[in-house]
Parts: structure tokens; sequence; C-alpha cells
RNA sequence: GGCCCGUUGGUCAAGCGGUUAAGACACCGCCCUUUCACGGCGGUAACAGCAGUUCGAUUCUGCUACGGGUCACCA
């Protein structure tokens, strides 16, 4: 078989050779250690969580070792992609704090544009680049070409592919499989001529030298020691449209554009024989390769599943609309990454996640479980040691989006705002109510609204609630510090014959008819509507005596 | 079904041949406290199983079980 004469059949356009293509692409001058990684989407919808993850580990791995870490849009199967998705990935990834010192970006105009020399960064612009390459592979007798016609296309491509697969009889299906590799490795130039002049499309199949009895020594960088039978399967690397399969794409394209690192899923790991096989082929130097394991969810039988896009808690997007903070989600995926991140951040409270130094050898092997208690934790966490105006600004303008009613009440007076969330934050130990923007509302929408009242508990008589609302009101003074206030109350209690000193009624409470916690109650449920509410003091002072007053009387009405 | 990966409390996880097997979340109890939140103290709870190597295995090896992934002209 002459090859390069089935290489010129083949592709008879192409006139670069490799080497043109090279000198295109120059060897990137970075500090030693510098490392450059990549987050390669295919655009077919939204940025999942299971996507933020790797893109979080590359962004810091290159961050961190003043390498550069870039985007590239696999947008190789055009069936499957989603108008609009690789924007809308641009822009979710922004928002999580994931910035691109190359590849596709967000230009001026709205549009995906290219920044960076190792361009075109969206693969179904490379085209050409990919066919020098493989032009390259048949000239040297390691790839071969399989025609269909396009009616043997179209009833391929009609058939439902996972539905098949699963009901397929594996052992049989191998076997044919194999069969037909083997037969359609010995085609003829002569039929190649023939096929080509017919117009019958074809793929391009690597001629796979491996032997799977032999298993080749890996070492993946999360992974650790690994063995991986070499590979013998003629796998595609072309399809008929001449658009290059992942597999192809990824070794043509990582080594131009200077990838050291690639980090993936693990769902790559059965597939690396092939990409050792695919660079040993190509001459390219192999990247290093950290798989990461999946980010699982409990599915109805109780049992771990990938978490997919279909999922609670997949979609990114949905975090917002929840009322997450982006921080609070990065926070969250830092202590998932590294398992010494809470430890490290714990002497370190002041500083944001990037000063952490991120250690890939701390990177669990196994797949962990999706967990929101973590996450509303970590989150109350992080907003506990934000500032109040920060929380106003942030909280308001969520519900502006989400609960544009409520957004209102809270941007109609700033300092109003302000002055509720400044209520135990900023000293050493804050409060922690909000995981969640969403949770705003319950914890602090009585401020705006006195619609909803908790019911008093049935044991105490109305006549008591409403004679200590009454003692209140008589001696109530804005001005009067907490401990004038709080005495006023302890009169209160006296006047109504309640317990004023808590030590005194857990004694013997059967003395009493309640005690100054009650008669706080009392006063909390008619002010805030709850029973369990921040400070009644600090709450009254932020109300101001109108509405103080005015809460407390039509609550003394509503007792008639 | 073949191949690959994984398995420490409910969850996330330290550990890297000798430990009373950390810590965080969740849960429970107590304390603080006018409620809540915060904070403090304490508690329940784990090395999947079986062999082997070893003076000694959570740690090394093998097998089994279980879980996950993969086997497309998808990524």
């Amino acid at each position: 078989m002459d090859y390069q004469l089935l290489a010129d059949l083949l592709f008879p356009n192409v006139t670069e050779t490799p080497a043109d293509v090279e000198a295109k692409y120059p060897r990137r001058e970075l500090a030693e250690g510098a490392k450059v990684t990549r987050f390669a989407p295919s655009p077919t919808g939204f940025v999942h969580f299971g996507g933020l993850f790797p893109s979080t580990i590359g962004e810091r791995l290159a961050h961190q070792s003043g390498g550069v870490f870039y985007l590239r849009i696999e947008d190789t199967d055009a069936k499957r992609e989603v108008d609009g998705a690789a924007e809308g990935l641009i822009h979710t990834l922004a928002h999580y704090g994931i910035h691109f010192d190359e590849g596709a970006v967000i230009g001026a105009d709205g549009t995906i544009t290219d920044k960076g020399i190792y361009g075109p960064y969206r693969q179904s612009q490379r085209g050409p680049i990919y066919h020098v390459f493989a032009k390259q592979l048949v000239s040297e007798g390691k790839a071969y070409p399989v025609f269909t016609t396009k009616e043997e296309l179209e009833a391929l491509n009609a058939v439902d592919k996972k539905a098949e697969i699963k009901a397929k009889d594996w052992h049989e299906d191998q076997t044919a499989q194999r069969e037909a590799m083997l037969k359609a490795r010995e085609i003829t130039i002569d039929e190649v001529k023939e096929n080509l002049a017919a117009g019958n499309p074809f793929v391009l199949r690597l001629l796979a030298d491996g032997d799977p009895e032999k298993k080749t020594p890996f070492t993946d960088l999360i992974k650790g020691k690994l063995e991986i039978p070499e590979n013998d399967e003629d796998f595609v690397l072309l399809k008929s449209d001449g658009i290059p399969t992942y597999h192809f794409a990824h070794a043509v394209d990582d080594h131009l554009m200077g990838t050291t690192h690639v980090i993936r899923g693990e769902e790559w790991l059965p597939s690396l024989a092939k990409h050792i096989m695919l660079f040993r082929y190509l001459g390219f130097r192999l990247p290093k390769y950290l798989h990461i394991a999946q980010i699982m969810r409990l599915d109805e039988n109780g049992n771990k599943k990938k978490l997919s896009k279909r999922d609670m808690g997949a979609n990114m997007d949905d975090y917002s609309r929840m009322g997450y903070d982006p921080d609070c989600v990065c926070e969250y995926i830092m202590t998932l990454l590294n398992s010494n991140y809470e430890e490290w951040h714990m002497q370190n409270a002041d500083k944001p996640y990037t000063d952490f130094p991120f250690n890939i050898k701390k990177m669990s092997s196994s797949g962990c479980l999706f967990d929101f208690d973590k996450l509303n934790d970590v989150s109350k966490n992080v907003i506990s040691r934000m500032s109040a105006a920060e929380v106003t600004e942030k909280v308001t303008a969520w519900a502006l989006q989400y609960d544009p009613e409520f957004g209102a009440q809270l941007a109609k007076d700033k300092a109003f705002t302000e002055s509720i969330f400044a209520i135990g934050r900023g000293g050493k130990k804050p409060r922690k109510d909000l995981a969640t923007w969403a949770d705003a509302k319950p914890y602090m929408g009585f401020f705006f609204d006195s619609k909803q009242i908790d019911a008093y508990p049935e044991q105490f008589k109305h006549s008591d609630i409403k004679a200590a609302l009454q003692g209140f009101l008589a001696t109530y003074d804005e001005a009067d510090d907490m401990n004038t206030w709080f005495e006023k109350v302890k009169a209160v209690a006296r006047e109504i014959g309640y317990c004023d000193d808590m030590k005194a009624y857990k004694q013997s409470p059967e003395s009493y008819a309640g005690s100054i916690a009650d008669v706080s109650m009392f006063l909390r449920v008619a002010v805030t509507g709850k029973l369990n509410a921040p400070d009644l003091y600090t709450v009254m002072q932020i109300l101001g005596k109108s509405n103080t007053v005015c809460r407390i009387e039509s609550m003394i009405e509503r007792l008639d």
C-alpha cells in the first residue's frame, strides 16, 4: 500500500505539513513550574456543578503557578449544540469568579471572539489544522478510511445509540465489531478510488497497534499509579463530515495550545489508552492528567449516582435563583477539592480563597456526595463575615430579581435596611442567620410587613398579655438605653405577677404565673409577629417609636 | 458481560505498618441567654468481608462483595 498516495487521495486539498502548523504555534515561554490548563466544555447547555469543579481546579493550578488558563469550546458535535450555550457558559463561569487569560471570550459586542495566539479556540473552526495531522497519520500508515454510503450513514444517525447499546449482547457485538474492523483495515487503493468517485463519505480510523493483554503503567496526578490495558480499537479520528472526534481534537489542540495539565472527569479514564496511543503516533509529548472523581447524588433507592444535569443542585444558574452567593459556592467547592482548606481558612479568615495554597495531592480520588447541609453551613459563615452594607446590597439585588415586591421594600430606604442587617454583625461572634439571600425574608421580613403574626402559646391568659402590653406602653421611652428598657420590662412582669428573675423562676416555676421571658415573648410577638426574632430592644430602636407603639396597640385590639 | 476506578461514622474527610482512628457538617444533651442566632462543653457514630505478608495491619498483597464509570461517526 502506498500510504502517501492514499493520503493525497483522501486529503487532496491539504498542502501544509505538521511542521508548518507547529511553526504557527510556538511553544509557550513560561517560568519553571508554570501550568497551562484549560476548561473545554461542549456548548450543549448550562454549566453544572460538575463543570465548575474542574474549571476551578484548572483556574487555581494555572494562576497559582503563574501559568495560563484558557477556554476552548468543544463544538464538534453540531447535533447536540445548543444556541447561546457557549455565551451562557462564559457568563456563568465569570459569575463564579472563573476568568480566562486566553481563549474564547465575550467581546465588546457581546459575541464570542478569540483572545490569544493559539486559536481559533472553537474546535469547529479548526478543521484545516486537524486535517494536516490526519493526512500525516495516513501517510505513515497509522490511519485509514472506512467508507459508508450516504444511505448507510443516515440509517446510522437514525438509531438511538444509547438504547441500542444497552440492549446489546456485549460479547456477540464485540466479536462482530472486531471482525468488521479487521476487514476494514484491508481496504485497497482501488476501493478507495471507487468510493471517492462515488462520492461516498468516510471516517478516518486510527490503526491501533496495542495489545490489551499488556498493561501500561501510568501515573495520574489524582488517582495515582494506574495500570491501563493498551488500546486495540481502531477508533474514529475524523467523522464523515470531516470534524474530529474528541480524542483527536484533544491530542491536536492540547499539544498545539501547550496544555501542561489536563483536568477532566474520571469518565475519561477508559479512553486514556486511546489518547496515549494518539500522542505517541503523532509524536506529541503527553500532558499530565488529573482525572477527578464525579460528584454524586443519592437516587431514590439510596444509591449514589453521578450528579447529572437534571438533578437538584446541578445547574449553577439554580444557585443564583435559590439565593446562594457565588463566593459561598466557591468556598464550598474549595472544601470539597482540598480537605485541608477549612483548616487553612479558620486560620486565615480574612483572606480570599485564592490565597489558599491549592494542592493536587490533597484531592480525593473517590466521588463525593453533594451536601446542601454543608453548603448552607459554609454559606452562613461566609455571609456572617460580610459587612451590613454588602449584605444589604446583595440581598436587595437578589430580591429585586426574584422577589420584586420584597426587593422594592428593601430598596426603598437603604439606611433602614442596612440597620437591620447590622444586628449582631461585625463582632467576634456574628449572627449566622442567612445561608442564602432567600433566607432574608423569613428572618427580617417582619420589619416591612406586620400582617404575619404567630399565635401566642395557649397556656397564657389574654388578660395577662394585654396587661403586659399596656404596662409596657405606659412607660416606654425610645430614648432609654438597653438596661433601662429592660428594667422597665421587668417592672411590667412584676405588675402582672410574673417573676422578673430567671434564676428565681427556675428554682420554683410553680410559684409564678410566668416569667420575664414570657413577658418578653408577649412583646416580641406583638412587635415582630414572631416567637423568635433578633434582640427585641434593637428591633424596637430600628423600627422607631411610632411603629413599635402602633404594632403593640393593634395587638391589644386583637386581644379584645 | 469485558475492562477501569473506588470503598474510614448519616455526609465531607485526616491517616500514608505501632494513634485512646483527627477535624468539619448533620443529629442529640448540657451551659450561656428575655426568644432566636452566636458561642462554650460533651455525646451517639466508622476502617465493607475473608485470606496472606508481618512481631504488629485502617495502612502492603490477593480474592470476594458492594458502588461507580466505560465499551458511539457524544463529549
